[in-house]
DNA sequence: TCTGGGGTCCTAGGACCC
DNA sequence: TCTGGGGTCCTAGGACCC
């Protein structure tokens, strides 16, 4: 196989870098990033948790995910300004757009991870591509970035995690000994703190140490999981870097209640308007999945899920809500919820549902979900709602975008 | 008034079948 | 009567990512 170059490009705390940037755009005094402040969820909707850090508020110690009142603590004059995901979608969009110009092989890894492969430009340098990439970004789009250049996404994914912020770092299999081998092993992609802990067990503390591992050892122990992060040590990884998404696997809806839930009847509306969402948008995919399922998340933090096969696969509200609903009242302990969540997945095309007779197929509600899905892109969700939420307090429809650019998270897959 | 939301993949155990 | 074994499907739970 031909020698790959691939980049890695990592926004530089992305949500508090667009936000800083949209800002100044709109006239605002301070610069974000200068000042101890975080992008950070509404605390008195139990949503709070840090999403971004400036860097001096990380030399506070502040950590991305830690609840915004431990950040507060940590320093008590921090700034905290809320998310504004429609923002930090058209600034992900214009740093696309402006790498789309140096190769066709970009790939979305996440709103803020960028891969892209550069082996078939080999006229130029790619050092000097990934400084003129870098600066470019900084003069036309107002944030940094790191880039991370190795001869795969994994490779460079890890270099681009060296030096933060606004830096160029290479990561190839010769220098693997020694830039990564030294670094503690959960620094290495896909080893989290469960596997980090059993590692640490048996004496394993930096990634050079998880490399040298024998491989059946660490199968035999670990199984697959195991493996993948063994080859990651040693650098090995070999997936494109896709132009085009892979197919959806599932999509799913879930709310933190502002309060605790204590009865039946409210949590249906709750699993009734996440159901709307979620029907809403494999609709949209133009597909019909078999597989529902359910999650809690109850007021002692436990979550547990049931979920159930459908004889036949599915886009009506109507029936993923009504599954859910069975799903819930069989698996409910009778304790207050803080979490509901609603998913489908298993997808089928749906032109077999819409052509055939099949008995529970329900063209009324086929057409008035669609009629109601029409509605809503045009005059907004809440245009048209059940009526059992009226005065109810609860959201009619309940979950994130539905947006043209509903891109896949690749999360654990690279 | 402390702890988000959206994903993918893997494993283990039980049911069921031959 | 003294205990097969393999394969597939289904479900629950867990691990990881951004």
């Amino acid at each position: 196989m031909k020698k790959r170059i691939i980049f890695h490009i990592d926004v530089n705390s992305a949500y508090l870098s667009w936000e800083a940037v949209y800002r100044l755009q709109h006239g605002a005094a301070i610069d974000l990033r200068d000042i101890p402040s975080i992008v950070g969820g509404d605390e008195s909707k139990r949503h709070g948790i840090v999403l971004a850090r400036s860097i001096p508020a990380k030399k506070f110690g502040i950590l991305t995910g830690e609840t915004i009142y431990s950040a507060r603590q940590k320093c008590p004059n921090l700034t905290i300004v809320p998310p504004n995901y429609e923002r930090y979608m058209k600034a992900s969009n214009s740093m696309i757009k402006l790498l789309e110009g140096y190769s066709p092989y970009v790939q979305r890894y996440s709103i803020d991870e960028v891969f892209m492969d550069y082996s078939y430009n080999s006229e130029k340098n790619f050092l000097d591509t990934a400084y003129e990439i870098k600066e470019r970004i900084r003069g036309e789009l107002g944030f940094t970035v790191n880039i991370g250049i190795g001869p795969n996404k994994l490779l460079a994914k890890m270099a681009s995690d060296f030096k933060k912020p606004n830096r160029v770092h290479t990561l190839f299999h010769d220098e693997i000994e020694n830039k990564m081998w030294p670094l503690p092993v959960d620094e290495l992609f896909m080893v989290g703190p469960r596997t980090k802990a059993k590692l640490n067990k048996r004496g394993i503390f930096t990634i050079g140490e998880l490399a040298k591992l024998d491989r059946e050892y660490i199968y035999s122990w670990l199984k697959k999981p195991g493996l993948v992060v063994w080859e990651y040590a040693n650098g090995i990884e070999n997936s494109p870097v896709r132009n085009t998404p892979l197919p959806i696997k599932s999509i799913g809806n879930s709310t933190t209640t502002s309060y605790d839930v204590d009865n039946r009847r409210e949590s249906h509306m709750f699993l009734l308007a996440l159901s709307e969402m979620v029907g809403m948008r494999v609709r949209n995919l133009e597909q019909c999945g078999r597989v529902i399922s359910v999650s809690l998340k109850n007021d002692k933090f436990y979550s547990y899920s049931h979920q159930r096969k459908l004889s036949i696969a599915t886009d009506s509200t109507n029936v993923i809500y009504r599954t859910a609903k069975k799903l819930f009242d069989e698996m409910w302990q009778g304790e207050p919820i803080r979490r509901f969540s609603v998913s489908i997945s298993e997808f089928y095309s749906n032109e077999f549902q819409q052509l055939s007779l099949l008995e529970d197929y329900n063209e009324k509600e086929e057409i008035l979900d669609k009629t109601i899905d029409k509605i809503r892109n045009k005059y907004g969700y809440n245009s048209i709602i059940r009526s059992c939420f009226l005065h109810s307090g609860v959201r009619p429809i309940i979950g994130g975008v539905v947006a043209e650019e509903d891109y896949p998270m690749m999360s654990s897959l690279l």
